[in-house]
DNA sequence: CATTAAAATTAGATTAGCCTAATTTAAAAA
DNA sequence: TTTTTAAATTAGGCTAATCTAATTTTAATG
């Protein structure tokens, strides 16, 4: 069965925020995500709920099917799939490429999704850090890593040091590299594999051998 | 201004049929080429005259303006660059591309459109040998070349020989090569530049040498 | 436990794009 | 030039997705 864009955006937008948000998918919530009135939303959770998309009663909770999830993981697929064309091919930045993406995951067709996996070389993550599911909806479960790892154009959050000593987390933190701080990378200097990267704001450079004990996570779940 | 997805498609196929049917875009014509009904081309035909899409008065004749012109060359644009997209670098068949051009000529985005054009090399012809207008609108011209110039998956129209031997033309006629015979130029081989073809529905190979001397025309106008 | 505030739903209307049936107009044939 | 036929248009209606205003339900508060 194929579903209308709106369909599909509702069922990516319910995905979304059961993952994100504590309360999941409510009325406003999804209001506010998609750009439209509670009563649209209300209208249409009946009808997706009439197609076994969602499970769903007036004034009570809402959840996906198997059935909606199905479609949302490959909607999300095809956005990230898309978004790393982009930025990888077409050489966009990561923050030009939502709207685009946006549209783009629309487009039907059974095999241009596979065929743009495997040119872009099945990546598992996309240039946001967040994981890409693959063609059964699997998504990569290891968002940890560190930070030699990272590709330029990512973005990640610091978990922790493998080298503990003093002298490396003074060093840290003389650079506002503490945990919890989000990371932007911005290059990755092919010859000493040094990276450019800013964070609060502020661009700097660090060196592999740093990289190599500075654990962190890309972000997951955010289409 | 932005237009639907539905007028872009009414514009795509005022276009196409004012190019390439004698009586230029009718009602009907219109209603076939886009699957819905005379009253509904009439409805639209109406809106797009209101729009200055269009010069129309009831009952008569229809053609672009050339604000309505300019969006049709943009969708055909972007159609030509995608389908050469898909066939140059996810391995489709020119025969698998059009359903989904159709739908990737609708994405908007300012700089997509230039990015793949980029990307792609700036082609000035479609996998299916119809010319990709430039960034100004501006269609190459020249569309008779010789069939040694003509790549992989491409197909033409024999238009004259530049060798007129006898010997040259007997051998022409022995593989059904007789002008106006269209050519599907299947492979290109990469050693000795020999090339692959059918002629009426028969597979053959011919030399590099006979191909320098056919002169061909790639189709043109065919979105 | 009753009341109030917030959230969600129902009611009724609008718009774009489509349809069938009926009518009008233009073009072709007599 | 009149008549016939084909094409085009008008009239009236439908559906998906949206809205505002009014109502109902749930949750929070006193």
């Amino acid at each position: 069965m194929e579903y209308s864009i709106v369909i599909e955006n509702y069922l990516k937008a319910i995905f979304t925020l059961s993952k994100s948000n504590e309360n999941g998918a409510t009325t406003k919530s999804l209001g506010i995500l998609l750009g439209t009135k509670p009563p649209t939303v209300s209208d249409m959770l009946k009808k997706l709920d009439a197609e076994k998309l969602i499970n769903y009663s007036p004034y009570k909770s809402i959840s996906l099917t198997e059935k909606g999830e199905k479609i949302a993981v490959k909607i999300i697929r095809k956005h990230r799939l898309w978004e790393t064309f982009l930025v990888e091919k077409l050489d966009f930045t990561w923050d030009e490429v939502h709207d685009i993406a946006e549209q783009l995951e629309h487009i039907k067709s059974p095999k241009l999704v596979n065929s743009l996996d495997k040119f872009l070389g099945y990546p598992k993550f996309d240039p946001h850090g967040d994981p890409i599911p693959n063609e059964d909806g699997i998504f990569e479960k290891e968002y940890e890593t560190t930070l030699d790892q990272i590709k330029a154009n990512s973005e990640v959050e610091l978990m922790g040091v493998k080298d503990h000593s003093v002298k490396f987390l003074k060093y840290l933190d003389n650079i506002s590299m503490t945990p919890g701080v989000k990371i932007k990378v911005l290059d990755v200097n092919e010859y000493d594999k040094s990276v450019v990267l800013i964070i609060n704001s502020k661009q700097q450079t660090i060196s592999n051998q740093v990289c190599k004990n500075l654990i962190v996570k890309r972000f997951p779940y955010r289409p």
